[in-house]
DNA sequence: TTATATGTTTTATATTGTAAGGAAAATAGA
DNA sequence: TCTATTTTCCTTACAATATAAAACATATAA
């Protein structure tokens, strides 16, 4: 694609928000609660793990913690390329709505 | 999809701006402008049709006029289901972005 | 009647989306 | 210790969507 796909650019917004806390598990409440709708893991992992081969986001194993249960967290952190690639799918729709009114009145 | 894809938003965004001149080839050239990429001719067909097929557009076939060439025009219009769907990807966008600052200072 | 311009539509292939479920790894409690 | 339970990561099979390229159609100009 020429931009970020909507699941891709949802994930990566989460992944910039959620800072040190952006594994999969909150990613996926991040984009639920921003979208309004259920998303299944699957729908989480793949865009995500797409973000990783194209250089998107970087990750890394986090060391266990003092809780029950799980495999280590996998944490996952925006690139500078990921950061560009988020600020153009934003430019892209500034520039479609600049102007343009509310639909309220149509 | 839950949302419209980035293609079809593009796509249905032309049709509703271009209103009577909303056919094929000025499609693609607003698509095009507002993004700044190149596409297609399948890149704008393939969604245009499909949201002829969700109910999105509706289109008729236009009267030939004095101009050199082509088959008639097929116009396409939005309809409020069209407008509908449209304003929700405009929704989704803005509460991602509200109140978040530029990237510039990043 | 041939050339040229303008449009639509199809098709084949690649990419992306999604639901569902399996595998791993940690602690709690018997 | 050993079994249950919790929490997380990861895979996979199938469906939907994106894209480039080319085929098809039809109008006027010369």
């Amino acid at each position: 694609m020429k931009f970020l796909s909507r699941p891709e650019e949802l994930v990566l917004h989460a992944v910039w928000q959620l800072k040190e806390e952006a594994y999969c598990v909150p990613i996926r409440k991040h984009v639920s609660k921003l979208s309004g709708k259920d998303w299944s893991f699957g729908a989480i992992y793949v865009p995500l793990h797409r973000l990783g081969k194209k250089g998107l986001v970087k990750s890394y194993l986090d060391n266990p913690i003092p809780v029950r249960g799980g495999r280590s967290r996998r944490i996952y952190k925006i690139t500078p390329a990921g950061l560009k690639a988020l600020a153009e799918v934003r430019e892209l729709h500034d520039s479609m709505w600049a102007g343009v009114p509310e639909f309220s009145s149509e």
